[in-house]
RNA sequence: GCCCUCGUAGCUCAGGGGAUAGAGCGCCGGCCUCCGGAGCCGGGUGCGCAGGUUCGAGUCCUGCCGAGGGCGCCA
């Protein structure tokens, strides 16, 4: 990236400089000015040393100035009023960006492999039932994130985990069971507490369908273990072609029993035993979380025995280190922020380095209908399913608008604003893009304009204003990932492709591609084709698709 | 009471130390004999309040006010 190249000229120049630093050499930033009159790149590097050196800012500049080595990438540099370091690059390096991603395509940007290791859990809802809107957010997010850290070198490893075990899941099949004992025409009731949804009525049948009514019969406890099962594993499969639609395929299901079984969570309560900080009182044991910031000590098994979440998250913890991962992120909502300090704690007491736990909190997504609040409540039965979100608005629209904020921020989800405004719905403005791009290439295609080689194209050609433009927001693509990625917001992304599209659609305005001049069409037709690919590496960060043309739908052309 | 996140334009949100704070929507006015008008151009108002750190604060720290979420041997 230029923004390295112009580094090492600066490091090159402050070393040589005479300038006394006196310790650790400072960190080289280079900023991008807002005001174009202050050049393409800036540097604040006198300022930050002015006061170590013991001279004015505006000497200090003029001094790394003098000192820095000649460069074929720096059109002029300038030194500015508190003392910054201005530079213009030559328009030749924005050529360079563009025949890279000629040349690289789909991995413009990307970074080399780093051999480092992340294994990135998320969504993780429980068999209940079918993923709700609920679990959007968490889905796109952990999705980008992981897509962000492949992209930047990572080897990632999606998981999900879930609890097929549990007072909540036992709730869950106390409902089924009643709703298999209706279906044999027995009388049974949905306990209040449990899960009053329709489709627990439907898998009820299915199980009937499958097995015969002789599940009925059954003593209580293994009749509901049974019923249970039965149905997870009917719930399971639904979630995971629930996911595989909205773009999101998971490399590991683990379960909360499987550690179980395998005598983990004994294990870990073990060692966490050896460590001194779990200890029995009341009849339970418990982990001393306060240890590690947590506001109270935590139980890892209750008086009668059985072991809580936080015991099979313990265990977990153990399992996702003993894997190799150099790097483990959790993609929780805003509800589970409390959790974070007793996780990290234990991971800390197993002799873990707590700062390879990193945990991503989302805060909740307000979903609305026409600026009335949906509710959602699984076990009353009071849902929207991300089927049904999809449905009405389409996977891109929907992953789209939920990247398109900070995850720290909470977000409104107005399911008719997003699925009838798709005159303004910047997802489309951005596929327009895309598809507008390649329409012109078709028309290229239909005159018989052939595009020559890259290396033929005189880019230098490319002067306008709007065409400089859109080569900067090309070039900047990288460095834009690089940030999305490391700030842990995809949201980046959106904004991105936005301005990605703004330019392109200037250009296209200001700019005809197709012309009698052969030379600027070939090097337009290459800005394009550069574009079209840039705007597709996007999209692809955020699982959306990158269409080569558009349907006009109804609703567009009601609103023309 | 304690913990987390947020407070920026009429609305929805970007901007995690730099120079004159941005985008979309909405509103007003322009632009199609020509590559897709789902487009483009122009028009203007704003960092919750009070301190602090800094050459420089929307950004970092403290307090206050306001909004959302969380504080079980629930999941």
């Amino acid at each position: 990236m230029i923004e390295d190249a112009l580094a090492d000229l600066l490091r090159s120049a402050l070393a040589s400089s005479g300038l006394d630093l006196d310790g650790e050499p400072p960190e080289i930033v280079l900023t991008k000015p807002k005001q174009k009159e202050h050049g393409d790149f800036a540097t604040n590097l006198a300022l930050q040393v002015a006061g170590r050196v013991g001279k004015p800012p505006l000497e200090v500049a003029e001094i790394i100035v003098a000192n820095l080595p000649s460069s074929d990438v720096v059109e002029s540099k300038e030194i500015a009023r508190p003392g910054f370091i201005n530079f213009r690059v030559r328009d030749d390096w924005l050529h360079r960006a563009l025949r890279d991603v000629a040349a690289r395509g789909a991995a413009y940007g990307r970074s080399a492999p780093s051999g480092r290791r992340v294994q990135v859990e998320f969504v993780s809802a429980n068999p209940t039932g079918p993923l709700t809107l609920g679990h959007a957010r968490n889905a796109a997010i952990g999705d980008a994130l992981a897509r962000l850290f492949e992209f930047t070198g990572w080897e990632v490893l999606r998981e999900y985990y879930f609890n097929d075990a549990g007072g909540q899941m036992d709730r869950f099949g106390d409902s089924v069971v009643a709703r298999y004992l209706q279906a044999v025409g027995r009388e049974a009731e949905v306990p209040d507490d449990g899960y009053h949804g329709s489709y627990v009525a439907d898998i009820a049948r299915d199980i009937l369908h499958a097995k015969g009514p002789s599940l009925a019969d059954l003593p209580p406890d293994e009749r509901m273990t049974r019923l249970r099962d039965e149905a997870v594993q009917r719930v399971l499969p639904q979630i995971r072609s629930t996911l595989d639609r909205f773009g999101v395929r998971f490399d590991v299901y683990t379960s909360e029993r499987t550690l179980a079984e395998r005598g983990e969570i004994e294990l870990a309560v073990q060692r966490l035993r050896q460590t001194g900080l779990a200890y029995d009182a009341d009849g339970a044991v418990w982990f001393r979380s306060t240890e590690f910031g947590d506001d109270k000590d935590r139980v890892l098994i209750r008086s009668n025995g059985r072991h809580t979440y936080f015991a099979a998250d313990c265990a977990y913890v153990i399992d996702k280190f003993s894997r190799g991962f150099d790097h483990v992120v959790y993609v929780w909502g805003a509800d589970h922020h409390g959790d974070v300090a007793r996780v990290r704690g234990a991971a800390q007491a197993l002799g873990y380095d707590p700062s390879s736990l990193e945990f991503v909190i989302y805060q909740w997504v307000a979903f609305l209908r026409d600026g009335e609040p949906v509710p959602m409540s699984k076990r009353a039965g009071t849902f929207v399913t991300l089927d049904e979100l999809m449905d009405e608005v389409g996977t891109d629209a929907a992953r789209f608008h939920l990247l398109m904020f900070s995850p720290d921020a909470t977000m409104n989800f107005d399911i008719e604003a997003v699925r009838q405004q798709s005159m303004d719905n910047p997802v489309y403005y951005v596929q327009y893009g895309h598809a507008r791009i390649a329409s012109i290439l078709r028309k290229a295609a239909e005159r018989r304009v052939e595009l020559r080689s890259i290396d033929e194209a005189d880019l230098s050609r490319l002067s306008h204003e709007a065409e400089l433009d859109l080569l900067r927001a090309i070039a900047d693509v990288t460095a834009e990932i690089r940030t999305a990625a490391e700030r842990r917001a995809p949201h980046r992304l959106t904004h991105a492709a936005q301005g990605l599209a703004a330019r392109f659609h200037r250009f296209y305005t200001e700019c005809p591609v197709l012309s009698d001049d052969a030379e600027l069409t070939q090097a337009r037709l290459w800005l394009c084709v550069g574009t079209k690919q840039v705007i597709a590496n996007l999209l692809d960060l955020l699982g959306v698709s990158a269409p080569e043309s558009m349907e006009r739908t109804e609703d567009v052309e009601r609103a023309q």
